[in-house]
DNA sequence: ATGGTTTTTCCTGATT
DNA sequence: AAATCAGGAAAAACCA
């Protein structure tokens, strides 16, 4: 209530302009409870608010934004919080149940009291729904864990998509195809606005980069496989494991250094 | 259903 | 000292 909207609309806020921790914390802590630790509840967004959220939960899934038709939510909390379930199947396709579930936790507020220890996250990486469909009663989660690669939509950019229809299930990815650790890793990279320091380009047109938080993305990359106990050791043997398939090649002393190798595909600027 | 591929897990030892 | 790097081995998970 307090919320003085006519600031955030002056200046509007970039995700990271208003994050108070550049940490991978909030984005692999489940879902909603604190990304908006300061905000108010989401009945009180702003349109900007909405977005932020929106780019969030999107990020959180590797699902491109594009996938769905912006226009759709282009409303403020309020607004957000009176759709339906329905409404967010016709708004958003497959991806609309995600967002449903993510707002419903955002809903309820403070109740939640994850508290994150940085070494252990174990407790809430279960925000990820159990495959099992015969088990909820609410249909809260329709998740597109699958790559769903049969489906073609390989349009590199089609802004086609003017409403999902809720019966045409079909989630377009953000990565061309499967999910790799290493297509993992390399869309990582390229999206660094989103996700701040994690690992970074050392020298963009060699492909070589840099963990910065390496506990971090081992965390993320075993919450993509719904694998809470992934450390960077473990997923530094598999990217070893790509030195002989030349998926990447090895970079001398440097730590936490690696480099593409020819194998690689996707990571060039100037390749598609 | 099965075999090939990729990732995970565990481990020992070296390096920084 | 604690992290990271190196790979071998084998199990597990994935995929065609």
């Amino acid at each position: 209530m307090s919320v003085t909207s006519s600031s955030v609309l002056e200046s509007p806020l970039t995700w990271e302009s208003f994050n108070p921790y550049h940490d991978i914390h909030t984005m692999i802590s489940g879902y909603s409870a604190h990304l908006f630790p300061n905000e108010s509840p989401p009945q009180f967004w702003s349109k900007y608010q909405v977005w932020d959220w929106l780019q969030q939960i999107m990020d959180m899934h590797q699902i491109d934004l594009s996938s769905i038709p912006l226009q759709n939510f282009d409303m403020d909390g309020h607004q957000l919080c009176s759709l339906s379930y329905q409404d967010f199947l016709l708004a958003a396709g497959s991806v609309g149940p995600i967002l449903f579930h993510s707002l419903s936790e955002l809903k309820l507020g403070g109740q939640y009291q994850m508290e994150i220890g940085p070494l252990d996250l174990k407790l809430e990486v279960d925000t990820y729904p159990d495959p099992d469909p015969s088990s909820s009663p609410t249909e809260l989660y329709e998740p597109p864990l699958r790559p769903t690669p049969p489906v073609a939509s390989p349009a590199p950019s089609s802004p086609e998509i003017k409403r999902c229809n809720s019966r045409s299930y079909q989630v377009k990815r953000q990565s061309p195809r499967g999910s790799h650790l290493w297509e993992f890793i390399r869309d990582i990279l390229l999206h660094p606005e989103r996700n701040p320091g994690l690992i970074k380009w050392e020298d963009r047109t060699e492909g070589v980069f840099r963990f910065l938080k390496s506990e971090a993305v081992a965390q993320l990359w075993g919450k993509k496989k719904n694998n809470s106990s992934m450390t960077y050791e473990k997923l530094s043997r598999a990217m070893r494991y790509y030195y002989k398939r030349e998926i990447l090649e090895r970079v001398d002393g440097r730590r936490l250094v690696y480099k593409f190798g020819r194998n690689a595909r996707g990571w060039k600027e100037t390749e598609k």
